[in-house]
DNA sequence: GCTGGAAGTTACAGACCGGTAACACCCTAG
DNA sequence: CTAGGGTGTTACCGGTCTGTAACTTCCAGC
């Protein structure tokens, strides 16, 4: 029906996979586990055998999302091996392909925006992966010879952050749509100092 | 008791500006309305007798947010008369300072983030606020005498709502530390150009 | 074929949600 | 003084939420 999901996994991986989903389309706040599990052709108590609250599969998802990202750094080696700053450009390519297919931008980021209470348990591990995916940046562009390595990683940090965010208000067509120019125009700029 | 809204201004403001305020602070769907009359000091009636429903109340709250950022514009305009370069670097100043006194980023987006549905009414009306805002950067940065003016402005927007919503998943101390820098030297070299 | 564990089913608990009805109250304008 | 509108109070509706209990069914390994 709803499904999408390979029917004959196992439920664990059913579960995980359409509540990553799900919870990207919908928010975190508006999927109930009811919807998840019979999205995923399964039920409530197979998920509670798995998970033992709502809230660890949210962190369980998360961290999904976040070995998918990494999967995607492992491509950038395998093209471009040894090349750092080809890599940087995949980085920025890549990041538009994503803007472009999906408009609801990054999980962590949304999920930080959904969890507000300061002692909810995903929120130490939305900052334990976001500040490893920071690092990952910064040792691309370090390792790609560019001086101010730190803060052009950063820097190309919050304009993707800030283009995913911003197409969740105005749509593609707002200042998202200039990111590769931003980008390309920021590393020419830096890599000239 | 958990007051801190003028205790004698009519309940339609009060329960207004309470809302904005938690809603602001929880997040939207992390609030009930029964928790805004109660710390509102009114109760749930008062509240559907001035709003006709949750969606509604949601929409004047954005819009009253729309407005208090409306009037830090003139604040600009008062202080700097004339000078749209000056007022371009109040811009960037005053928002350095928003980051730094609040960590939970533009009511506006977060809305986007949390209010999944496409149809929502809320949506058009952020879609609405966020095109305004847009423009009066734009506008600024052409009267400041900048050529690419909508390169640069759609640039410093990504870029604020980048650090605005960094420091929700990583706190300040994460890439939203260098947003003044960052968008003074953009700044600095589009008007080089 | 038997058995043991994983998975499905049904029902429920207890809390909270948005929203409404009915009624008592108070305060101000006439 | 009185009338009436704004406000407060209480109780309630139907729905949804996370999480659990008790029980049945299925299926793979022996």
């Amino acid at each position: 029906m709803t499904d999408g999901v390979a029917e004959r996994s196992r439920p664990r991986d059913r579960i995980l996979e359409t509540a990553q989903d799900m919870f990207h389309k919908h928010g975190i706040k508006g999927v109930g586990v009811d919807a998840i599990t019979e999205a995923a052709g399964t039920n409530k108590m197979t998920l509670y055998r798995h998970f033992e609250s709502k809230d660890e599969l949210i962190i369980e998802c998360l961290r999904a999302t976040a070995a998918k990202a990494s999967r995607i750094w492992d491509e950038f080696e395998a093209k471009h091996p040894g090349d750092k700053l080809a890599q940087l450009h995949a980085w920025v390519q890549k990041a538009s392909e994503l803007l472009s297919a999906d408009s609801r931008g990054c999980d962590m980021a949304n999920a930080a925006v959904e969890l507000t209470e300061t002692d909810h348990p995903a929120r130490r591990v939305i900052k334990e992966l976001k500040e490893a995916q920071r690092e990952k940046l910064v040792a691309l562009c370090r390792d790609a010879g560019i001086g101010q390595a730190e803060l052009l990683a950063d820097t190309l940090s919050l304009l993707l952050e800030g283009a995913r965010v911003s197409m969740q208000s105005v749509g593609a067509e707002g200042p998202s749509a200039q990111f590769v120019r931003m980008a390309e125009s920021l590393i020419a700029s830096f890599r000239a100092r």
